[in-house]
DNA sequence: AACTCGGGGGA
DNA sequence: TCCCCAGAGTT
C-alpha cells in the first residue's frame, strides 16, 4: 500500500465527485454536529430536510440550548432515535455552560458530551476542526475490510478498534475532513454494500480485496437475530371537538412521544370489548366503539401489531399522562410514525371532528 | 458483549 | 423478506 498515493487518490477523487449536501456548506462545528447526529444509523436523503428544518429553526448553539423539549421533538418527528435529539440538546446547553458556546476540538472533551461517541467525535474534529482523528462509521469498515482485506467480523464490537487503528496510520494529516468524508462518499457510492462499482472506484489500485477477486465477500458481518411482536389496540377517544392523547414515558422506546391511547393486547378482541378494556384502564367509559383500521408498523428490534378503534366519550379527567386535545393542538404535539399511520386513516376516513 | 432504540429504501 | 444506513447509551 503507497500510502500517499492512496490518500491522493481518495481525497481527489472526493474533491471532484462530493455530493453537494447542505452541511458541506458550511464550517460551523455546531451545524456539522447536528447533521452528524442526524446522520447515525440514517440515510444521507432522509435527512436532508431534516437538518434544513432545524438548522433554521435552531441555527446556534445558545437557541437550541434554550429550546423546548416539545418543539425540538416536533422538528425530530419521524427521524427516529429520538434520544438522540434529547442527547444532542443535552450535549448543545454543556458547550454552552462549560466552554462559552464553542464546540471543544480535542477528542477528550468532545466526547465527554451527552450523544457523541467514537463515531461523531471523530467526524466533527476531522471535518469541522481539521484533525487527523478517526471517524469510523459502517462506510468506513466496509471499505477499508475491502482494500485491506481485513475478515474480521465487523458485527462484532471490538471489530471497530481495528479499523480505527488502521485510519490512525493512513489519515492525510494534510486534508484529514476530505480523507474521512472520501471514505464515506466511496462507501455511499462506490463501494457500496451490494455490487460496489469497482470499475469506477478510485482507489481500485489499492484494494486487496478487488485484486484478490474478494470484493463480493467482505466485510464479514454476522446476521443479526429477529424482532419480537407485540399487539396493540390504539383508540382514537373523541369528547366533543376535543380528543384525548397519551404521553409515553419519558425512557424506552418512543420515549415522550405522544399517541392515541395504547394498550398491549394479550389475546385478540371484539370491538366491544375493547371498549371496557379501556373503561378500566381509563376511569371513564366509551361509546360507538367502532375499528376503523390494523396496521403493522416494524421497528429494528420489534413489530407492532395495532388495530385502530374510534369511539366516543364524556369528557372525564384523564390520567396524568393524558390530556384532551383539539386538533388544532394536536399539530404541535411530537408523534412518531405507527400514531402518524393511526391520524392519516383518520384523517381519510374523515372523521376529523366529533 | 449483548441489548435497546426508528424508520425507510433498495435488492 | 432481509439488509443496512455517516451509532450511542445502558446493562
Amino acid at each position: 500500500m503507497d500510502k500517499q498515493q492512496f490518500q491522493q487518490d481518495l481525497i481527489g477523487w472526493f474533491q471532484k465527485e462530493q455530493r453537494d449536501l447542505p452541511w458541506r456548506r458550511t464550517a460551523d462545528p455546531y451545524q456539522i454536529w447536528i447533521s452528524e447526529v442526524m446522520l447515525q444509523q440514517t440515510r444521507v436523503d432522509t435527512v436532508i430536510p431534516y437538518y434544513k428544518r432545524f438548522v433554521e429553526k435552531f441555527p446556534t448553539v445558545e437557541s437550541l440550548a434554550q429550546a423546548e423539549e416539545e418543539s425540538l421533538l416536533k422538528l425530530w418527528e419521524g427521524l427516529g432515535y429520538y434520544s438522540r435529539a434529547r442527547n444532542l440538546q443535552a450535549g448543545v446547553r454543556e458547550v454552552a455552560e462549560q466552554y462559552g458556546g464553542i464546540v471543544p476540538s480535542t477528542r477528550k472533551e468532545i466526547s465527554s458530551l451527552k450523544g457523541v461517541g467514537p463515531y461523531t467525535a471523530g467526524a466533527v474534529l476531522s471535518i469541522a476542526y481539521g484533525v487527523p482523528e478517526h471517524a469510523v462509521d459502517g462506510n468506513v469498515m466496509r471499505v477499508l475490510s475491502r482494500i485491506l482485506l481485513i475478515e474480521e467480523d465487523i458485527a462484532k464490537p471490538k471489530t471497530r478498534k481495528v479499523f480505527e487503528q488502521a485510519v490512525t496510520e493512513l489519515i492525510s494529516h494534510e486534508d484529514p475532513s476530505s480523507f474521512n468524508q472520501g471514505l464515506m462518499e466511496l462507501g455511499a457510492l462506490i463501494c457500496t454494500p451490494t455490487s460496489p462499482k469497482c470499475l469506477l472506484c478510485p482507489v481500485r489500485d489499492h484494494c486487496e480485496a478487488f485484486h484478490a477477486g474478494k470484493e463480493t465477500e467482505l466485510p464479514v458481518k454476522t446476521k443479526a437475530k429477529k424482532n419480537r411482536n407485540a399487539d396493540f389496540a390504539m383508540v382514537a377517544i373523541w369528547s366533543g371537538n376535543k380528543l384525548l392523547m397519551e404521553q409515553r414515558p419519558g425512557k424506552g422506546l418512543l420515549a415522550g412521544m405522544w399517541q392515541y391511547p395504547m394498550l398491549e393486547l394479550t389475546a385478540p378482541l371484539e370491538a366491544d370489548e375493547i371498549g371496557e378494556l379501556y373503561a378500566e384502564a381509563l376511569n371513564g367509559s366509551l361509546s360507538d366503539v367502532e375499528k376503523i383500521t390494523a396496521f403493522k408498523h416494524v421497528f429494528s428490534h420489534l413489530t407492532w401489531n395495532v388495530d385502530g378503534y374510534l369511539a366516543k366519550a364524556e369528557e372525564f379527567t384523564p390520567p396524568e399522562n393524558m390530556k384532551w386535545v383539539t386538533p388544532e393542538q394536536l399539530e404541535n404535539l411530537p408523534i412518531a410514525a405507527p400514531v402518524q399511520k393511526m391520524k392519516t386513516a383518520l384523517e381519510q376516513r374523515g372523521d376529523v371532528a366529533k
